[in-house]
RNA sequence: CGCGGGGUAGAGCAGCUUGGAAGCUCGUCAGGCUCAUAACCUGAAGGUCGGCGGUUCAAAUCCGCCCCCCGCAACCA
């Protein structure tokens, strides 16, 4: 039976264009869509922005743009970068599109249905230069740091959801791995929550204008965490005639995000989905934070990344591996912009590609072709491809990535160990036979660290098995096919081509 | 007493759950090799595993106290 992957990005927030961290998280999840498609899932990619709010209406007439104009333009740097980046999503939702303005309107219905939304009022500091609540945090001396007045403590009609009465059942299912959160730590940080208190908390707004309006209440705009969670089902067209997405791939099978919006996803949106009488995610996944230089990367430190310029110096394939490999996936960790550099010459241009390059010419170089159909198999390397593969699985599926990558790149290591030894440029004229053997073992495990690295680097596994004339055939195999070991004939036919990754 | 993460060779990290000769990557130094993208392979130097104390035949690993970094707490992955 197939198995269906629905994965998830968070929606991006449009006040921001996309850095470091929008990518990183993206990638993760197109290696991971990328991968179920490769082992024959049938996945559900969707990735997409989030354009509502007081601060995106506030930003737009700063540069006298009207809200949907100023969003139409972030959103596009958002899905500009994933085509550089190459990522496969199947769909990108925005939070403006009518099918989710209509989805979210069904989905806040639904809450009301229920009895999970009651009328009160939230009270807060109200700063009427910015149009909006200040926290306590954001304040200096007690006033408002961009308008240097005090805020008004002013309440608004709101419509709050009932936390209280979901909150149990959602630790419940916390705690069985019903809902299963990862990694570890995070977890044990959202069931400490659950021994705070967790406040019932506001579904709509008063003051803000940019939004979608309350079903029942004109005067009242659908808050962030309502209207933005819910794309996860309005891209599947809850709430649309069309819901065929919807039953085939709900519920999401990994939400993918960064810890800071752990809390949202983890315990308000089952809440939300239990009271809606909806399947919850299976599995919730929060990667760490990249600081820069040792520093949170900020603004006003100046020190973020842009994607875009990685793309531009590494490529995208390049780019994608750099940002993914910085850091155990679900931890935090610094990068350093010499760091790439030094990682794209040690892994991709002196690692993978020198060892592609090498292989090609001795390829090209030793004619063996009288040794066809007498190459032999080694049981040694074989062992250790099976191997591999089998430990590249076993990290894929517990998401952890980066480690199926350096599963990978040990091949990288042991064929260039395995040519030092068998040197066969010496075997050649001497012992052809053995020669012939080397160099079909080298190609062969080039083919699967080409497979391996396929939901990673795609453009270059395609690369790879087009220069050994192979990609045509076996794109069309299946998985378990693929990652056979396969011994094959010295009737190549292998072009010798560019670099892969000329030295930086 | 808010919650959580971390302090291991020059740099970045793994190991800690289930105590038992301190490991990986990059860098440095010295050899080797010539198929290759000045790449590749081998070897070496370099650490009192934040501090103090405890448990133990044995602690980076368990326990206690202390010091120092960092993240989160209604909208920056």
């Amino acid at each position: 039976m197939i198995k269906k992957f629905y994965i998830t990005t968070p929606i991006y927030y449009v006040n921001d264009k996309p850095h470091l961290g929008h990518a990183y998280t993206t990638i993760a999840a197109d290696i991971l869509a990328r991968y179920h498609r490769f082992i024959g899932d049938e996945v559900f990619f969707l990735t997409g922005t989030d354009e509502h709010g007081a601060k995106v209406a506030k930003s737009a007439e700063k540069v006298g743009k009207t809200p949907k104009q100023f969003c139409d333009e972030i959103s596009a740097l958002y899905t500009s970068l994933w085509d550089a980046l190459n990522i496969s999503n199947n769909d990108f939702i925005r939070t403006t599109d009518q099918r989710h303005e209509i989805g979210a309107k069904k989905f806040i219905e639904k809450l009301r249905e229920a009895d999970a939304i009651y009328e009160g009022s939230y009270e807060g500091l109200y700063c009427t230069g910015c149009e909006k609540f200040l926290t306590e945090k954001e304040l200096v001396d007690g006033k408002c740091p961009d308008h240097k007045i005090c805020p008004d403590k002013i309440s608004e009609k709101n419509y709050f959801f009932k936390l209280d009465k979901y909150a149990k059942k959602v630790q419940e299912l916390i705690e069985k791995d019903k809902i299963k959160i990862e990694p570890e730590n995070i977890r044990s940080e959202v069931l400490g929550l659950f021994k705070q208190e967790l406040e019932n908390f506001s579904v709509s707004r008063e003051k803000v204008a940019w939004g979608i309006k309350v079903p029942w209440d004109e005067s009242q705009v659908i808050y962030v965490w309502v209207d933005a969670l819910s794309n996860y089902i309005t891209a599947l067209g809850y709430g649309s005639s069309n819901d065929a997405n919807f039953k085939k791939y709900w519920p999401t099978d990994l939400h993918l995000m960064g810890k800071d919006i752990i809390k949202f996803h983890a315990i308000y949106w089952p809440a939300m989905l239990l009271a809606a009488k909806l399947a919850v995610p299976k599995h919730i996944f929060a990667n760490g934070y990249f600081t820069v230089n040792g520093q949170k990367m900020s603004k006003t430190i100046g020190n973020v990344i842009d994607p875009n310029d990685l793309v531009k110096k590494y490529g995208s394939d390049a780019a994608r591996f750099l940002i993914i490999s910085q850091f155990p996936f679900g931890q935090d960790g610094d990068v350093k912009a010499e760091k790439f550099d030094e990682q794209f010459n040690a892994n991709l241009a002196n690692g993978l590609g020198n060892l592609v390059s090498r292989v090609t010419a001795m390829y090209l170089k030793l004619d063996l072709k009288k040794c066809k159909g007498k190459v032999l198999e080694n049981k040694e390397v074989v062992r250790l491809v099976t191997n591999a593969w089998k430990n590249y699985e076993k990290f894929m599926e517990e998401n952890k990535i980066d480690q199926s990558l350096k599963t990978t790149f040990s091949l990288v290591k042991f064929a260039n160990e395995y040519i030092s030894v068998e040197k066969p440029w010496e075997l050649f004229g001497k012992d052809d036979e053995k020669c012939a053997l080397v160099l079909c073992n080298l190609i062969e495990i080039i083919r699967h660290i080409a497979w391996m690295i396929y939901p990673f680097l795609p453009e270059t596994a395609e690369n790879i098995l087009t220069q050994f004339s192979m990609w045509d055939e076996e794109s069309k195999l299946e998985y378990a096919k693929l990652k056979k070991w396969k011994r094959f004939d010295l009737d190549l036919q292998v072009k010798k081509a560019q670099a892969l990754f000329p030295r930086i």
